[in-house]
DNA sequence: GCATCGATTGCAATCGATTGTTATGCGGGC
DNA sequence: GCCCGCATAACAATCGATTGCAATCGATGC
């Protein structure tokens, strides 16, 4: 700035004034500055500009991984959240400023925020660890995390209705006439625990016992998959329908099952949850509950602007939809006229 | 950092070097100091030490949408592509601010270079405006692109070797017996086009004349694949190979062959481009053509680091792999030994 | 002729850090 | 008692911008 300020015989405030578009400084200085500013491929410094005005447009991203694992490779639905969590922002004329933490160290995700980087955190699955979020929020620092609406949570969560989405999976397997259901996903995490819970309690309202065998704590995407269904099938031969955790495991298992002869949706249905991209372009095509990625990176974001506009936090879950495919057979859609759109977002203070 | 100096007793100076850890402070101040920092959930703001150390730690990712479709969903190679990225800028300590850019104004990519956000820009995917990108390496802006590697280009591409890579299916596929192979892709993108010549360039090897109807210029994870497929096959009954250009074009492809009563990979066999993670769960698993995606990122934080330290940009091209798996038959793979690792990268100027 | 006014422009402080240079306090040597 | 050296700590300039306030200038009014 200081070297346009010279060529063009004037002061860097008015360099500084010019470009910023102020009425205060005649048409033809601006004219003169701003064309030298085209010229040198010169645009302001936004780090500098930012630190004197105190102001912050980029929003921290978190992506947390497991560092035990090693396992830095990502569910396709979460980097897809990523991508409409981007647009979002782009939208709003804000950065993104993209990084992973160790899954066991959320309270790391405080530290973009505090070292003034961003202005605030969006932090991609909440993992293990609810008490360091809960910390998080005490100390005041503007988060959002997508994924299960916990009791008395102090932090602010955005994700799909969990336990709906299980019970709207489980109740369309009963609707194929499907009794003894196979449930995989990792059940120690929040949001995998609440869709079990819906699996869990659709079978109470039919009357049917669970089986606890017939749950596999498989990891997202883990290879281990293979075993984990090979088993199952095993010791549950009449094994006649799958709800899976994500659509990833739901993929897994149908490849698994037709290595054991099995066919989809004739021998065991499957439901997937998710909806990623890929669902409809299987073979078959997927049967799953849908999660609206579009309406999720808003929600984030606007959650986040909420809270700093000082409102206090409060949680969305947003509505599930099955979605059916051909994992299933067509069976009508169940009882009531559900909301309008899955985008709808139910409110409840968290 | 004012109220630790006060709360310490103080000047601000020491502080900082008590917090940078300089031995030109005493050591019970040092503590004193580090303590207060901690109890105040203080961490020093990274803008202002930028600014004043000249230092950049971030590297700015770029992601091209096509402003005409307004589609912002991505294909997973590239999601995926950015973890990989993720991870190697994680790895090195840097920090990564994303963004999408029109991808018909791949000018402005230099802008978070330009106004000092980034030391530097990776760009994925070159598109359709390869003159942009020669101009912004005219104007000496730290610049890796992925894709591919054109003659006289002067910026820096890293990418796998496409025309290799439409080689190793195109052959594989005539392994198999096939004698009328489909092209699906869109061969207007530079990468697309390399992998169409590889194609071209087996047929002509063998002495098989290229049919044009074979070529379908699909777009990139369009839902007129569906359309496409279904011309390819009325106006090709003979048709018993293809040759995708990406993944998603092969799983949507075989989704379409199997409504139309075609096996997978009996009557008609596919290769597809990517590996993403899921060809390897879909049914039937897709056999495809490799690209690093792990040695991806590192190579083009690499490139970008090199350029940075003033080296001439060198342009990257990864070496494919055929990965065999059941949309086409098992068949002994071709010829000499290959380089040893998938990850092994041939260097030549760009 | 002098004060005033409107339109521009320049000066200098400021944002939150870093660091070369200077100042302070203390003990020891002469 | 004075000076020196050493260990610390304070001062002040600097990074690249923004902005309140003062300064300048020509024109106008009285």
């Amino acid at each position: 700035m200081a070297d346009i300020a010279r060529l063009a015989g004037v002061a860097v405030s008015t360099v500084s004034r010019a470009l910023a578009g102020s009425p205060l400084v005649n048409q033809e200085t601006r004219d003169r500055v701003t064309e030298l500013a085209r010229s040198l491929n010169y645009s302001v410094n936004v780090r500098a500009q930012s630190l004197r005005l105190k102001q912050n447009n980029t929003v921290s991203v978190i992506l947390p991984y497991d560092a035990s694992t090693a396992q830095h490779f990502s569910d396709p639905f979460f980097l897809t959240l990523i991508g409409s969590l981007g647009d979002a922002i782009t939208e709003r004329g804000f950065e993104m400023l993209l990084s992973r933490i160790d899954a066991e160290h959320l309270d790391l995700a405080a530290q973009p925020y505090l070292s003034g980087r961003a202005m605030g955190v969006v932090l991609v699955g909440q993992w293990h660890h609810h008490d360091q979020l809960d910390e998080l929020a005490v100390r005041r620092v503007p988060l959002v995390v997508w994924g299960a609406l916990l009791p008395q949570q102090l932090y602010c969560t955005v994700g799909s209705d969990n336990v709906q989405g299980g019970r709207i999976a489980t109740e369309h397997l009963f609707a194929q006439g499907a009794r003894r259901i196979g449930f995989l996903g990792d059940t120690t995490l929040p949001e995998v625990a609440q869709r079990h819970a819906g699996y869990v309690s659709t079978h109470e309202a039919r009357g049917v016992p669970v089986d606890g065998n017939l749950t596999r704590p498989v990891p997202f995407a883990d290879r281990s998959i293979d075993a984990d269904v090979k088993s199952l099938l095993r010791h549950q031969p009449r094994l006649d329908g799958i709800f899976a955790g994500s659509d990833l495991l739901a993929i897994a298992a149908i490849g698994e099952l037709h290595r054991h002869g099995k066919r989809v949706p004739d021998d065991v249905a499957v439901v997937g949850y998710d909806d990623i991209a890929l669902a409809r372009y299987c073979q078959p095509p997927l049967t799953t509950v849908r999660q609206p990625i579009e309406a999720a990176g808003k929600a984030l974001l606007d959650m986040l602007m909420a809270q700093l506009a000082g409102e206090r936090p409060l949680s969305v879950q947003l509505q599930t939809e099955l979605v059916q495919r051909s994992t299933t057979r067509a069976v009508a859609l169940p009882t009531a006229a559900p909301t309008k759109r899955a985008s709808a977002a139910s409110r409840r203070s968290g």
